[in-house]
RNA sequence: GGUGCGGUAGCUCAGUCGGUAGAGCAAAGGACUGAAAAUCCUUGUGUCGGCGGUUCGAUCCCGCCCCACACCA
């Protein structure tokens, strides 16, 4: 199965990947892969900047409305279901597309996420809900009781991470240090990876004007239709969460507009660091 | 035209009882293994509006000028 190539398109949000990876589908007449943490869910749509329904209709695309807000996505998620995918997609093709700019979905997909144990879902919730209730002072205090070789070489201001390798801690007794081994998989084909870049300048014009065509289709409308939902980590999203502030009645629809745009500057800078490495 | 209040980092402003200045935001750089469009870390030299004066020394005090805003004519 080594005469099996998927060809990877990576690159900052506005880039043009979408535009780029369909031209690349219709030049092998395959199909795409999407590896981007927002697309796959079904209810989100003008804020994700989704390729048009036209394009779906014409190009089959994997992990695009394969979701939906209330299922819980991750890593692991995707590399099984992309893994999955490109093999329905070898059946027939010898060639697959994956285009996104969710770096991590990309690196999982090529070189496999090291095993760890299944967290107790319980665990979890009381990690967070404690949390939330009783702040970094508490976090920290626990990592350093209970995990800490995490505490003395692992981030100690990041919540999200700590709650992490806390979890871990208590479902399986061992730290998330002894499960990281870092050693890649080998996939059974061929990997080649092209990735997109465009000046700064030039793709934070595009990002501003992308933002404004997003207004104009109906973004605020198809927000408040999520308002109810903003708590859910889909919601979690640039172009959304922004809204919901303006709904909420925290900040006016100017500032809201321009706050997506300087979050979507933000996170092209943070895929671009991604990227360079 | 008069009076008042300002002019300090890309923006909003703080401050120096006279010893050449610092916050937030923006911006830049970085990290990243089941939340990743998430989460987190690092980075602040700028004729302190201009020209003079006082002073060992002025961004700070004084004078004049320029600009902005407010009010009065």
């Amino acid at each position: 199965m080594s005469n099996k190539t998927c060809i990877i398109v990576s690159g900052a949000t506005a880039v043009g990947k979408t535009a780029y990876a369909i031209e690349l589908a219709h030049r092998y007449n395959t199909q795409i892969i999407s590896a981007d943490s927002r697309q796959c869910y079904k209810e989100l749509n003008i804020g994700v900047a989704k390729p048009t329904p036209g394009e779906l209709r014409d190009t089959r695309h994997y992990f695009i409305d394969s979701h939906s807000i209330h299922d819980d996505v991750n890593v692991k998620v995707f590399e099984q279901y992309a893994l999955h995918a490109v093999h329905t997609i070898f059946e027939t093709n010898d060639v697959a597309i994956m285009v996104g700019g969710t770096g991590l979905y990309i690196k999982a997909f090529c070189e496999g996420l090291d095993e760890v144990p299944q967290a107790n879902e319980a665990i979890r919730t009381k990690i967070n809900e404690t949390h939330k209730a009783r702040g970094m002072v508490w976090l920290a205090d626990e990592i350093k009781r209970n995990d800490p070789l995490y505490f003395a070489s692992g981030e100690t201001q990041n919540p999200q991470r700590m709650m992490r390798a806390l979890e871990v801690k208590l479902s399986t007794g061992k730290s998330v240090l002894d499960f990281r081994l870092g050693k890649k998989v080998e996939r059974n084909f061929e990997m080649k990876t092209i990735h997109l870049e465009i000046p700064r300048e030039h793709l934070y014009e595009r990002i501003n004007k992308r933002v404004d065509d997003m207004m104009r289709a109906g973004l605020l409308k198809e927000a408040e239709g999520l308002f109810h939902f903003r708590h859910l980590n889909a919601l979690r999203t640039v172009g959304y969460k922004e809204l919901f502030d303006c709904i909420d009645g925290k900040i006016s629809l100017p500032k809201a507009i321009d706050d997506i745009k300087k979050n979507t500057r933000h996170f092209a800078k943070r895929q671009i660091t991604w990227f360079k490495k």
